[in-house]
Order: C-alpha cells, then sequence, then structure tokens
DNA sequence: CATAATTGGACCAGAACAGTACTGTTTCCT
DNA sequence: AGGAAACAGTACTGTTCTGGTCCAATTATG
C-alpha cells in the first residue's frame, strides 16, 4: 500500500515530543505523554537509539534525548532508522532483478526512488511540529507538467 | 521497507511493453516478451483492468490493450491501483488514529503524502520508457544518498 | 452448436510486521 | 553497599499482507 510501518509514526510523533522537553525523559513518561502504549514506544526508542537519532542514559534516573536538533532530523532519516533504506523496487542499484534483460527500462527506477528520497529529506520533524512543511514543499514542487494532463487515476 | 509490493514493479514492465503494441496482447505473450512468470503477469493484468488502466477483451482472441497511452499513465497511477491508496501513514484523512488527541502533529503527515503523490504523479510511464525522467526532475536535483541515520553513531 | 482460447474471481501458502514479554546491564539514591 | 529505576538486547507470538495458484465465467471460431 506503499505506506510505512506503524512504528515509523509513532517515532515521529514521540520525537517531536521529545523535542519540546530539555530533559532526559524516560519511555513511561513518553508514552504517556503521547498516547502510545509503553511497550511500543519503549520499542521504538531503542531502535532510535541504536540509529543514533536519540541519545540514551542508562541507570536510574535515565532517559532518552535527542542526540540532533529537531530542525536536524529529517522524515527521511527516521524513516530509514525504523524501516531500513527506502528502495522503492527490487531492482535498484545492486540489481539483484531476474527480468532485468527484458525489462528494457533499466535504472529507471532510481530516479522515482531519488525524487521520494529527495522529497522525505526535505522535511524535518521541526517543520513537522512548527506545521510549515507547506513552504518546504514550495520548493521541491515539480512544476513541469507543461503538456500532460495529470491522469492520476 | 517503503518499498512497493514487487506486483508495482511488474505491472509498470508490462504497460510499457504493451504499450510498444498497437493490437491486443494475451497474458502468455507479455509474460515471453518481458520475461516475467506468466500467472503473475496474468495477476498483474487483471487488477489493471479492473482499475481501468488497461481494457480487457474476453473470450477467444481476446487479450489486453492500454485504455489510455503511455503519456497519460502515472506512475502514481499505477501504484495506486495495484497496492492501493499512497497514504504512508495510516493515520489520514479519515483520521482513524487512536493517538490523534495527544499526537500533536495534527494532518502534517497529509503534507508528505501530497508531496509523494505529486512526485510520482509528475512520472509518467512514457517517461520511464523513453528515460526522459531526469527531464522532468530536472528541477529538483537530487543526491544519491540522502542523510541516513548516521549521526556518527 | 461444440470447442478452444482467454479473462475473471476466489483461494491458499509464505513472509513480513506489530506487539509483547523476558532477562541482563547500568546507574542513581539511600 | 544495597536496592531500585531505567535502558539494552533478545526471543516469541499473533496478525496482516504480499505473492502465487487454481477453478469458473465468457466469447470468437469452425
Ligand atoms: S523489473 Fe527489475 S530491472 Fe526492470
Ligand atoms: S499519530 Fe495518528 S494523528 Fe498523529
Amino acid at each position: 500500500m506503499l505506506k510505512l510501518s506503524k512504528l515509523t509514526d509513532y517515532a515521529v510523533v514521540a520525537l517531536v515530543r521529545l523535542g519540546q522537553k530539555s530533559e532526559v525523559t524516560t519511555s513511561p513518561v513518553l508514552s504517556r505523554s503521547t498516547g502510545i502504549p509503553e511497550p511500543t514506544v519503549a520499542k521504538v526508542l531503542k531502535i532510535l537509539a541504536t540509529q543514533g537519532i536519540v541519545s540514551s542514559q542508562r541507570g536510574a534516573r535515565g532517559g532518552y534525548r535527542l542526540a540532533r536538533p529537531l530542525e536536524e532530523i529529517s522524515i527521511a532519516a527516521v524513516i530509514q532508522a525504523i524501516d531500513g533504506p527506502i528502495s522503492l523496487t527490487t531492482c535498484v542499484d545492486g540489481g539483484d532483478c531476474d527480468a532485468r534483460s527484458t525489462c528494457g527500462l533499466g535504472g529507471q527506477w532510481d530516479m522515482v526512488n531519488a525524487a521520494i528520497r529527495h522529497a522525505l529529506s526535505a522535511i524535518t520533524l521541526a517543520d513537522m511540529k512548527n506545521h510549515t512543511v507547506t513552504d518546504r514543499l514550495g520548493g521541491l514542487h515539480v512544476p513541469p507538467m507543461p503538456d500532460g494532463p495529470e491522469a492520476t487515476a
């Protein structure tokens, strides 16, 4: 369905909330603050910690803290941290696609992948928080469409 | 992993190949022409038929034909036909998200969804065939690998 | 009208994902 | 030093979804 995992959604919510606090915050607190079930938010934070998105403090009085300011964390970074690399098709780069010989359209998907990655990289968590997403998108609007009607099904 | 289903990949290949033929074409023929397993390509065509991307002719001497010229079919249309609607998050539009009240970032995902949809709508199958994708995306230069998790972790 | 060719729709197996639970390690407070 | 709090890592289970297969409905042909 071309949707990202629910974990990623939770990650964004948790990170934005975490960015509003200046102190280290624990999983249960974040759970109550966001409404996300505690085990789940804990899992998300753990993953984010391994990926360096958040820094963790172990032991009592421990918790999580943003490793970078909200403005420096792109949506793409979060997605890649949780869901893994962003590659729309199986036949990318390394291309272990069996039908590549007869396919005809060689690495054209890479361009599409790049477009998606760019769109996601241009949006930061700060944009999500401040509702400034529209501004960012103004720049990357793909204006062409000079000749063709959309045909967007 | 934010990847679209393999079926969609096959659909694009099949459609481009179908666009090179002016006559109705059967599934087995398309299978041999593309290298995609016959049952799979048959299934793909069937789905595309229900979505109006291709028109079908049943019975003997039947087959499939493009309902619209290749230039009028966007990548987004194909994805939506196979994978369903393009909605990155579960909490979109209709919003049956349980955490919406505490989430804080109301419908910000919609903007991201729109960006993705737009990027995919700007590329047609003709672009894939003619390798003119770069032209369409010319406005937005894209680095191969965006800021990954990296974070010096 | 009988036959063959081809699409249409339903079905099943496998994998990926979300969510949960448990155990271990680290750190602060008393 | 001892106990409690919190993260780290792993493993397990249930569910959803994708991918592939099979049989029934439809139509041109002879
Ligand atoms: S389908 Fe994989 S290279 Fe074209
Ligand atoms: S998580 Fe669904 S609305 Fe924010």
